[in-house]
DNA sequence: CCTTGACCTAAAGCTAGGTTTAGAAATTAG
DNA sequence: CTAATTTCTAAACCTAGCTTTAGGTCAAGG
């Protein structure tokens, strides 16, 4: 079963290819392979080749980015496996925990925003510094600067008009 | 009680005083103005004036934003609004309930996504087309387009060595 | 009057996560 | 061999939501 091309040079994924399997833009992948997500040897002609592991470690990236994971963190995420292999069922396993722990911070964060939505319906407090929705729970997960303080309008409650 | 600044030319407010009132930046609230969320006239020398109900204009602004709502959304809520003034408490019980809806198709999206996962978790699919995070269960807000497929690694599970 | 400081406009810059474009070189199909 | 794809790089462009900069003008205090 020796084929002559047995040594030198293995075949590998071109760009394309990788893009098909995985459905994402070739322009997608380069962007995440300067990222350092995955990375690429060069053929003879300077082309990039995947192996075919890099198949699962971009399908790692795609769902990640449903949990809405910045490159930055996922990368941090792929860093944590072993020399830069495709996560295998236990290293899912482990990442999936941390998946988890993301969401569930999420989650807690709308429902307390949604909870001090609910004690504001109605009590006009619109116009109170200490409304619930007052100074707290930044937006859903403190992405950007965002604005520093809410309700400045302590008094003088009805001067549209 | 007739004194003598009562006819012509109310005072209003400086875009300064705007922006020590509500905790913006000056800039953000010549960009609010840009994208039609406030509106404000001009005093003589050309500067904008605001009135005080702009306060309470841009509080919701920036309640609004919290629940990450897009400017666009946000200026549709307000037009809601009879005659552009800020929400009084009846408006804000009516604009509530969108808050609350938009809201809880927030937190269902995740805990989809996370139940999704809870069923992933050691069941090693991670290359697996039938995985229940394949091809569903979008980004936390379909914002952006987005991956178009996940999983294209149907066979070959351990090709990483 | 003179000097700060607040304000004005327009345009450029920033972050994130890519896409698009332009022009050239490599690869593949016939 | 030739034509059609694919790939390459670098740089520009895109959305969203603002901020920063540059060069002036206006308003308020002493």
């Amino acid at each position: 079963m020796s084929e002559n091309r047995s040594l030198r040079q293995k075949p590998g994924l071109a760009i394309g290819a990788l893009a098909e399997r995985t459905g994402l833009a070739v322009s997608a992948i380069r962007y995440y392979e300067s990222q350092g997500l995955v990375s690429a040897w060069r053929n003879a002609g300077g082309q990039r080749r995947f192996e075919r592991a890099d198949i699962r470690r971009l399908s790692f990236v795609m769902i990640a980015q449903k949990f809405d994971f910045t490159i930055a963190e996922i990368r941090e995420l792929l860093n944590s496996l072993p020399d830069g292999r495709a996560p295998t069922p236990a290293d899912w396993r482990r990442i999936s925990e941390q998946f988890r722990a993301a969401l569930d911070q999420r989650i807690a964060v709308l429902e307390t925003l949604r909870d001090d939505l609910d004690g504001c319906i109605g009590c006009g407090c619109l116009s109170l510094p200490k409304c619930a929705l007052y100074n707290k729970g930044d937006r859903a997960a403190q992405k950007g600067t965002g604005p520093r303080y809410l309700m400045g309008d302590s008094s003088e409650i009805d001067d549209q008009g």
